[in-house]
DNA sequence: ACATTAACTGCCACATATTGCAACATCAAA
DNA sequence: TTTGATGTTGCAATATGTGGCAGTTAATGT
């Protein structure tokens, strides 16, 4: 019988590794059939992958399929925060505004924190932060380019700050950006602790195309000193829960769109 | 599309080199097969092409093209657990070189992570590193400040390195650096696997007013590529038991003091 | 400008690797 | 136990890799 008609462009090998550590990575399991489908190769090849994977010790075979040995370690991290729900429907809803091959900047912070994690199924971005914990995380993810900005660490946020940070997050060509904040204030503007922060915040929101804020519901209430420099001009609040109608009403008029994610 | 995409039917050689790269550097990886029709060049070319840029360290050739540089190597979770109490013995001498006050570097690699476990004792340092696991576990002890060098994060180091890596470093004013290697070679020297980092380590021992390489016992039979720049300026060796004879003796020919660490 | 040299390229033959197929063994759930 | 899906293995087909060789092209020196 006639061999199948050979694609033109096929997945190389690697590639296709890479692809299944991903999925692994994301969804915690993969199935053959899936993954056989989803490349156009017949199941052999993907249980030959998973077999090579399995010998590299990367993930364990199941009936089926395959699943990752280590139950999100990541998740851990996270756990120990409060509101660790309302940070996970927070990460996913933001990690669904980046779109593959994007150049991504990840703000320092433990909702910043839950968006990176939520990106393991995307494929080549190519990641900026200045977090430690963020960039000691998304190095692991196949496909992801991760640059690390220096400075000196602040202690409590476990990231860098300072002249040098600033002047090498200017050469970046940044398309999507996720920044914290200190708070949203009741008349719609998030705001923040330090000097320094705001400003590195608002420099951003000028680099990057598109600028979103994630802020989980504990810091609606509250009041912070510092203004953000070109808030206005920052094109979403990513929260996970419906502010009191005032606030979105004075939201509204100041620019930013409100993204309310909830969990599924 | 991108305006760099249209290339003449043919290219010169340069100019492939080029486009391989920048797709590479896009995609992830390329196919001989698709590389072949876009220059209207040979497969044999391509490969040519592929395996000259390979002897550079540029890419990685795979059945059927070529990846992005990831030579899967253990994880660093996974070296760390290696010759512990070596490791540990060689931290705490290194610790006992550094005084109060002192500007500290401290290369990547799960040696001087274990030189940075034992320097918690210690006053008023100022630490400059490229690990990101030395970053985040320095910047917790008291009364030390920490500057993480930037750059982009290799996966297998958990460290920065690269151009902004190089560039900043070369700012410090550092008293005493502790750095990695690959191996002790037989002729007394420390050698590297990766062009990058031996540069990386020349340029240090030439910045700082003492260099000491710390080396475990495992590394002492082995062989690597790269001879380090300036190694005979290096102040010392610290390692976690005696080398051969011969070893020793071609060492102290080179210049650099042996001290050797035993656990008490 | 010319000649010489070195490098590059394509073609060929042969070695190797990867993949799909088919037959058979195993597993898991009803 | 039955049944459908999944795992395993040998084999053949195809794709890919390698080295030698000859023709061509670019680079260099005179």
């Amino acid at each position: 019988m006639s061999p199948v008609s050979r694609l033109p462009a096929r997945a190389l090998a690697p590639r296709r590794h890479d692809e299944i550590l991903r999925r692994l990575s994301a969804q915690g399991s993969v199935s053959v059939a899936e993954l056989a489908e989803f490349f156009d190769v017949s199941r052999e090849t993907i249980r030959r992958d998973l077999k090579l994977l399995s010998d590299q010790g990367r993930l364990g075979i199941v009936h089926g399929g395959a699943a990752r040995f280590e139950p999100s370690e990541p998740a851990m991290s996270l756990r120990s925060q409060e509101n660790a729900g309302g940070k996970a429907a927070i990460g996913k809803a933001a990690a669904g505004l980046v779109r593959d091959g994007m150049v991504v900047f990840l703000d320092s912070g433990t909702t910043t924190l839950a968006v990176a994690q939520a990106m393991a199924g995307l494929h080549d971005l190519t990641i900026c932060t200045a977090s430690l914990k963020i960039a000691l995380h998304l190095c692991h993810v196949p496909g992801m380019r991760v640059h690390m900005l220096g400075g000196e660490i602040d202690p409590g946020e476990e990231a860098a700050s300072g002249i040098d940070t600033l002047e090498v997050m200017a050469r970046f060509r940044v398309d999507i950006a996720f920044l914290g904040g200190g708070a949203l204030s009741p008349d719609g503007e998030v705001t923040d602790f330090t000097r320094a922060g705001a400003e590195q915040r608002g420099r951003m929101i000028a680099l990057a195309g598109k600028a979103y804020f994630v802020l989980d519901s504990s810091k609606f209430g509250k009041l912070t000193p510092l203004r953000i420099p070109n808030f206005d001009r920052a094109a979403g609040v990513v929260v996970d829960a419906s502010p009191e109608p005032a606030l979105v009403e004075a939201l509204s008029q100041n620019g930013p769109e409100l993204i309310v994610a909830t969990l599924m």
